[in-house]
RNA sequence: GUGGGUAUGGCGCAGUUGGCUAGCGCGCCAGAUUGUGGCUCUGGAGGCCGAGGGUUCGAGUCCCUCUAUCCACC
């Protein structure tokens, strides 16, 4: 059930009350493909920065340890202990941007596994099976993640393919939940909105899954490779076309000015490699914008990642000391790194529901943006 | 002490029968990264080639002396 409390222009406050707890919208789901965050950081960590919601992946999990030991193990949330939700993405994704050979058919995607190489087919009742076994809180429909940039018809066709194949996940969903050994028979299902960045192609197809009825909408196919303006302008002209009372998700976005961007335009559910991949590498989100501690100028530095932040990390922790951590490769320099950066994002998820709910949202916006573009010298 | 080897950017090395602005790996300094292979990619700085002398149109490459260092023998 989503409902939502406030309305500031197009920005949502709402919440989505869910078998596994509420969540609070507009959300930054962290994301632990393999069932874990990467940097080291546990679910007992998620408790003390925010966390609403993991995501997992349906094609890592399947692969890796299989879905049928997730299940076998209580599903992903008790395999994780992680109490909260949980969503998996349905593995469309990673068909796209991590299986080297592939083959995209009608009945759904012929691929080699990255670990080891072995042939892995996946279709819409494969994908729904194995989140089924996942037990995730929300499932998202197979779908395909056309490339950009691609031509009118090749968007035209897979976008159409989509379609049927988010039929078929909806079928096999409604199938799988009255199952008895079905661990989650309230898992929610999500379909996913492609088109490119074709106005035209994202409308219709806007159009055509809302008449089905799902628990939520997804923009994917966002964030691949076309600019920032043309991903606005996408969401703007197709959010629209969603249904007013569903909750809305775009997929793999993003820096936090993205995300406050989206936001704008009715956005209410994210995820993103950033904050961890970034922390892992090196880059510190702060309130006035982000820090390579890499670089040199932190060696000797006696703050902490930043100045304003609250997080478990910066209570503790200098910028010399998780620089170091950082160049001599040390774990505790990812998991510091990726705590701090998971705060920051849930804290600005936080700062961003305030603001819609006390009305505020534009001048919030626009202020937060010009903090984050200073970098801190 | 004798014989032999080696000396090239922070470290480890390539540099052909002497021939254009001396390369490579790592490291260092920066930048990318959007439904995650702790990956990868892209730039940049840094060397009067151990010292001195010689041969030559031209020497990191050849010759002599010295210095340092390694190995074997005594």
């Amino acid at each position: 059930m989503y409902k939502i409390l406030y309305k500031d222009g197009n920005a949502k406050r709402g919440q989505l009350e869910t078998v596994h707890g509420t969540i609070q919208t507009p959300v930054f789901m962290n994301v632990g493909t393999d069932g874990a965050m990467k940097g080291a950081v546990s679910t007992k960590d998620l408790q003390g920065i925010k966390t609403q919601v993991v995501l997992c992946n349906t094609y890592h999990l399947h692969v890796r340890p299989g879905d049928n030991i997730v299940k076998d193990m209580g599903g992903i949330r008790q395999f994780m202990a992680w109490d909260k939700p949980v969503l998996t993405d349905s593995g469309g994704f990673q068909v796209f941007s991590l299986a080297g050979l592939r083959k995209i058919k009608e009945e759904g995607v012929y691929f080699n596994s990255h670990i080891d190489g072995r042939k892995i087919f996946m279709g819409p009742e494969e994908s729904m099976q194995i989140q089924s076994n996942i037990a995730s809180t929300i499932a998202m429909a197979f779908d395909e993640c056309p490339p950009h940039p691609a031509t009118r018809e090749y968007m035209q066709n897979s976008t159409d393919r989509t379609y049927r194949w988010l039929l078929r996940c909806q079928k096999e969903m409604e199938r799988l939940r009255k199952l008895d050994n079905t661990i989650n028979k309230s898992q929610l299902l999500f379909g996913i909105n492609q088109g490119g960045t074709f106005e035209d192609i994202r409308i219709e197809h806007a159009k055509k899954i809302t008449s089905l009825e799902l628990d939520g909408y997804a923009l994917g196919g966002l964030a691949v490779g076309e600019s920032h303006e043309e991903m606005y302008n996408i969401i703007e002209k197709t959010v629209p076309y969603l249904p007013a009372d569903k909750p809305v998700y775009l997929m793999g976005v993003g820096t936090p000015a993205n995300i406050l961007e989206a936001v704008e335009r009715g956005v209410d559910f994210f995820d993103c490699v950033y904050p961890a991949r970034n922390g892992r590498h090196g880059h510190a989100y702060t309130n006035y914008g982000r820090l390579n501690l890499l670089n040199k100028r932190y060696e000797l530095d006696e703050r902490p990642l930043d100045e304003t932040c609250g997080c478990p990390v910066c209570r503790i922790y200098s910028r010399a000391y998780i620089r170091h951590l950082l160049k001599a490769k040390e774990m505790l320099g990812l998991r510091l790194m990726v705590t701090h950066n998971l705060y920051f994002y849930n804290t600005l998820m936080e700062e961003i529901r305030e603001a819609i709910e006390k009305g505020c949202y534009k001048e919030y916006k626009n202020k937060k943006l010009a903090d984050l573009k200073e970098d801190l010298k």
